[in-house]
Parts: C-alpha cells; structure tokens; sequence
DNA sequence: GCTCAGGTGGTTC
DNA sequence: GAACCACCTGAG
C-alpha cells in the first residue's frame, strides 16, 4: 500500500473531470481505475489516498499516469489574480490533475465522446472492452476487462459496432482502427513530435477532428499546450471572455486552465 | 415531439 | 475560409 498526500490531488475531482472513463466511485470513498492492462483500487480520505498496490507499481506505472510529480501549485499560481472566474474555477478543481494516459486509449475515447455524456461514453468503453479487451482478475477476485488494442478492435466490423449503440462513430473506429494496427499510422511515434505536428498526424485519423486530437495532445502526450474547445469551453469563452479565452497568456499550462474551467461548467453550481 | 450531449466530414457559397 | 447540415443514441 502506498499512501500519497491530497495537496492538489483529488480522485474524485479527477472522476468527474472527464478526462479518464475508467476510473469510478465503487463503494464509499473507494474508487478502482483501468489503465491498458492495469488495475488500482484506492482508499480516498480527508487528507491523503491510499493506493493498494505494490512501490514497485506505484513508482513504475502509477506515479506518473497520476502526475503526482508535478507541482501544481505552481500552474495555480499563474493564474491571472484579475480573472475571478478562471480562480473561482481553479478554487473549484484544484485537485485536478493531467493524467498521462495511453494514446491508443485516448484515441478511441475521444473518438467515442464526440456527442455524447460522460455515462454513455464510460458505457461504450465498457462494452468494447468486454467484447474485445481480455478478461482479468483483480487481486480480490473481481473481474475486469483490459482495454481492447489495435488488432482486436481492427477485427470489428462496422455493424457489430453499430450493434453496440456506438451509433455513426462506428464507421470511425473501424477506420481508425485499421489504420493503426496496418501501421500506416505510428501512434508510438506520436511521443516524439511537438505539439503542433502530432495534432496535424493525429487529424489524419478518420473520426479525429481538432477537437478530439487536442484531447489526445493533452490527456495522453501531456502537451500542456494543447487546449481543446468544446461546446462547454465555447460557451464560457462566448459569455465569460468576450469570445476567446486567452489561452497565449498560459503557455505551457494552457490544458490544465482548460480541465479547471471545463469542470467547473460541467459540476460547479449543480452537484459540485 | 424536441433538444442536447466534451464533434466530424462533406457541401456550398 | 465561414456557414450550414446529416449523423446514432438516450435522457430530460
């Protein structure tokens, strides 16, 4: 078991937050995370998280895909002290944190989020994952699924996925699919570009429009940079920022504003 | 019935 | 370029 400190870490915030659809609230205080072939169970208190798995798991795989590395503190303290609705916003997640995710994962996520809410898409993940993933067993005899990779989902026909509720997204993960596991796009490749030119490769993907590959440029290759403009981010920059946030003024923790804004949309004032 | 949900791709001007 | 519009599905 490891213990880590809740200072600008909060699990359930980062539940909510909608950047991971594998991670869910199980029983009180007790949430449990997929991750490629992974599983965490975790112990959320006042004042610090329990982690059940090994150090050697938690320096290896968990410590980084939870960024615990990172002072936020500092991303917190560039916030413009005029802007009461970007600190309200932050004051709101600041246990938020950018998970560094799977590509692959992220790639799929985004591509099924596209009109929809958060429960259905955590639904179809669920369902491909069971139906293409591999079955697991956590240490207490619970099982999971892994998520499906390139070549089992690339086995998938259009109308099985159809079958599944994942609607005209279907065409768009069959494709995508195909072009992975056929290597004509090197999703392993991505790590290595800049900003700007893994959002260009990204596109080429079929179902992957700027939206959706800022979302991959953010939540799995941690480009801070990238700020993905939703209907929800377009509402608060139309009504909050005359049109624009300015997103030039944090460069380099422009993402992580995005995440603290998008949250506050979604659950500030309603169920926070 | 209607609108909306973390959009994309195609058509049209 | 910008402004439409179709597209699956389920919930309010």
């Amino acid at each position: 078991m490891i213990t880590v400190d809740n200072k600008h870490f909060s699990i359930p915030q980062i539940c909510r937050s909608g950047q991971c659809f594998r991670l869910d609230e199980t029983g009180k205080g007790v949430y449990e995370v997929t991750a490629l072939d992974k599983y965490l169970k975790m112990d959320v208190q006042a004042e610090r998280t329990i982690f059940h798995c090994g150090e050697e798991e938690f320096e290896a795989f968990w410590k980084s895909y939870f960024d615990l590395e990172t002072d936020y503190g500092e991303y917190l303290s560039r916030i413009d002290p005029k802007d009461e609705y970007l600190k309200k916003a932050a004051e709101f997640g600041s246990g938020i944190r950018i998970l560094r995710q799977d590509v692959w994962e992220m790639v799929i996520t985004f591509i099924l989020s596209q009109q929809s809410n958060i429960p259905r898409i955590k639904k179809m993940i669920s369902a491909l994952s069971e139906r293409y993933g591999e079955k697991r067993e956590t240490p207490e005899g619970k099982v999971y699924y892994t998520f499906p990779d390139a070549d089992s989902l690339a086995g998938a026909t259009e109308e099985e996925l159809r079958g599944m509720k994942l609607g005209y997204r279907s065409r768009y993960i069959c494709g995508t699919a195909q072009m992975a596991a056929s290597g004509q796009m090197d999703l392993s490749g991505l790590s290595r570009m800049e900003y700007p030119e893994a959002r260009e490769e990204l596109m080429k993907l079929p179902g992957v429009g700027g939206k959706v590959a800022d979302c991959i440029c953010l939540f799995a290759l941690h480009h801070l940079d990238a700020f993905p403009v939703d209907t929800h981010i377009k509402k608060v920059a139309d009504s909050r920022y005359g049109g624009g946030f300015p997103f030039e003024r944090y460069r380099g923790c422009a993402g992580v504003m995005q995440q603290y804004i998008f949250y506050y949309d979604l659950k500030g004032e309603t169920d926070g």
